[in-house]
DNA sequence: CATCTCCTGGCAGGACCTTGCCACCCGGTG
DNA sequence: CACCGGGTGGCAAGGTCCTGCCAGGAGATG
């Protein structure tokens, strides 16, 4: 049987919209936020600006290795867990999520017209079921102290290589294009190579698209 | 200003129900279904069987690379278009997506506990952006006929040729395993690049996962 | 059968990538 | 200054990949 919902779900559109909209779930919540971000690194910023979370209320952040290879968010990061979150590091992708005292979930939809849209669901079901979601990407994701001591001075370089490599170009090229000698290009593809746990480049490819790194 | 979205926005849980409640729009378009599927093959072949449809509406498809790369399902776009559908081959993704006249969309969401959620839109704003989206999609999109004179045999030994690729083997190993020689493994490979227009194995892998061969 | 076409697989040469080795530079330390 | 540690870049040997060339085999056609 078909359920149609006509309550229960706002779609808000644009960032600023959400955040007038929502802050008072965060501020109000009781007993748990819980954040995954995927990709919007200014969004996560905004909508979740680095405080202390009133006593009893577990903070959890998922925060993909996409976005902790951006150095200004990785700073982000480490004071988020150095205010009380628990922040950890998935490597698989589960859409922008957020959920609040389980009575809450708010998933970012397609961009309309350039403007993201974002969906305030109170639907029980709903949200127990994007709840799901939610915990088994946390069982599978490395602690945040374990991914910092993983890949310290790598993410330094890691975008600009990663780009170049994507981009197709050969090694003598790449090395010009961000400005090392061919020899440290080459130590920072195997690095990065390492780090993604791959052994040839083509599974490289893979798996940092997989991880949204390009 | 916020506007809030009480109605016009359903959220189905799983295909059957979909297909139960959407099936009268397929029956009833006047002029116009238009599809894109990056995805979900069985979907996509259960919620539009292939039939002819009602002169006077105009039947568009998008199927992603990556689908045709199944033979099963390139069989299916065949015949779709045999039966009247215009058939594109997109190089990108853009979500499953389904627009009847230009006044329902229907999209999918996440998925739910391991049901997948859709969301039938009938707000006229929000159809006009993903109508949008779809037009950009289906120019940049190559016809069925010329993708399949472009990528015959390929497809035959495109899906293992792929997966010892992202396994990360070597070529004498990844040849041994597909039962190939090494020559004529390397040939698929160089042929697998050229479709998916990269100049480096690594870029392939980022290609062949964007397109979700992988 | 003769012939043609298409695909396969071996081979070889060259391009490209990987890695160890070592000299060098630079900032910190005694 | 002497020394050390860490990062850099050149070099070279070896591994891997790319591709043109050609011989051989399977199937279609006359």
């Amino acid at each position: 049987m078909v359920v149609m919902r006509t309550e229960g779900i706002a779609v808000v559109h644009g960032m600023r919209e959400l955040w007038e909209r929502t802050a008072h779930l965060f501020t109000g919540a009781r007993s748990e936020v819980s954040c995954a971000a995927d990709q919007y690194a200014n969004w996560v910023r905004l909508v979740s600006p680095a405080r202390r979370s009133p006593a009893g209320v577990r903070v959890r952040k998922l925060y993909h290795a996409g976005l902790m290879l951006d150095p200004g968010f990785s700073d982000y990061a480490r004071r988020m867990a150095s205010l009380g979150a628990q922040v950890r590091v998935p490597t698989r992708e589960m859409g922008e999520t957020i959920l609040i005292d389980g009575r809450v979930a708010i998933l970012a939809g397609g961009s309309d017209a350039g403007t993201p849209t974002f969906s305030v669901i109170t639907v029980p079901e709903v949200v127990h079921g994007v709840s799901g979601l939610f915990e088994s990407a946390w069982v599978g994701a490395t602690p945040l102290a374990a991914w910092d001591a993983t890949s310290a001075e790598l993410r330094a370089i890691a975008p600009r290589v990663l780009e170049v490599l994507a981009a197709g170009a050969k090694d003598e090229t790449a090395a010009r294009t961000v400005g090392l000698s061919v020899r440290t290009y080459r130590r920072r593809v195997a690095e990065l190579m390492a780090a993604l746990g791959a052994e040839t480049r083509f599974q490289a490819g893979v798996r940092a698209r997989e991880l949204g790194l390009i």
